[in-house]
DNA sequence: TGTAGATTGAGACTCGGTCTCAACACGAGG
DNA sequence: CCTCGTGTTGAGACCGAGTCTCAATCTACA
């Protein structure tokens, strides 16, 4: 069991959630694959490596994780959910490229700021906000530009609906 | 057939598409209740109105007209996609209000330029982006207020699964 | 008006996710 | 360490949003 599991079971028994073998398989997982993940690979990654959890509680412990705030969710798309590991890090937006699914996290705190004039001026109280760009990363944009340089190049299909497929991917 | 749904056919035949009955009846129904709408209501308004539309022809529509530019397509939150008339309309953020599920909009040209400068650090070539904030509109806050004056009012469960729940009714 | 090819409808299907409920196991209290 | 209340699990049925299939139909161009 790494540090990481250790503080993310140390913030779940302090929500006063009962900590399982389950669990403890789920959170071990998760922090020895950092980055973004859908439930569905997590659940596959862990059956793969012999663990004996089912499908629902995977998703349970997702939710439970989530609740306890050691994990982030992010509806990107209209796929299925990612999350995200949140302890010891600070919040940020997304970049996600619709040609090879990659996650960008950027920082941004003046855009935060002017999000905060933004409620104020409405009497809106925000407990929660996401930024997520589509479009195509540095990399993807040099490929494309070598195989055709005459013409910009073009993701085949709309954001809205290429970028969740490209996400699956990532 | 007011003159929304005509300008909208008018740029459906502009970029190669049939105008079938089915489409024009679907725009028709859309231009005569502007707003945020998901595809199952607009089915279930076209059945009740009469409509013999079926519904794979409705969500099929819903693509093409965003495809052709007349529709925007919302993913916010974890359920089922928003639709919003583009037409005529700047690019606009939302905020979602968790308790009523209403959705305030809002420009802000700083935000966007932020964003573009983020993203020419990052040689990321963005084709679209999406600000959402969840939280609490100012005629919920005041209800809360009313209600329980000692204490902060609180949404009974987190933004990222009450905000679409909310959305749901609105 | 004829015709090629786009579009439709009914319903099966997919996919992400939730629910059910009996069996099980965590952990507080003794 | 043991007991017991109750929170949790697993298998699979179920749900809801959305897509696919394919024969029949319709649009729009010539």
């Amino acid at each position: 069991m790494n540090e990481v599991a250790e503080r993310f079971l140390r913030n779940v028994r302090n929500n006063g959630v009962r900590v399982t073998r389950e669990r403890r398989r789920v959170v071990e997982t998760i922090s020895r694959h950092p980055g973004h993940f859908d439930a569905e690979s997590l659940y596959a990654r862990m059956t793969a490596e012999g663990a004996r959890v089912s499908r629902a509680t995977v998703y349970r412990t997702l939710s439970t994780l989530v609740e306890c705030g050691v994990l982030r969710r992010h509806d990107v798309g209209e796929r299925q959910a990612l999350f995200e590991a949140s302890i010891g890090r600070r919040h940020h937006e997304h970049m996600i490229c619709v040609v090879c699914g990659t996650i960008l996290e950027f920082v941004e705190d003046r855009i935060e700021r002017l999000q905060d004039d933004v409620c104020r001026r409405y009497g809106f109280r925000p407990l929660s906000h996401a930024l997520h760009i589509h479009g195509v990363c540095s990399s993807c944009e040099d490929v494309a530009r070598r195989t055709s340089p005459t013409s910009t190049p073009e993701p085949a299909t709309p954001p809205s609906s290429d970028g969740a497929a490209a996400l699956r991917r990532g």
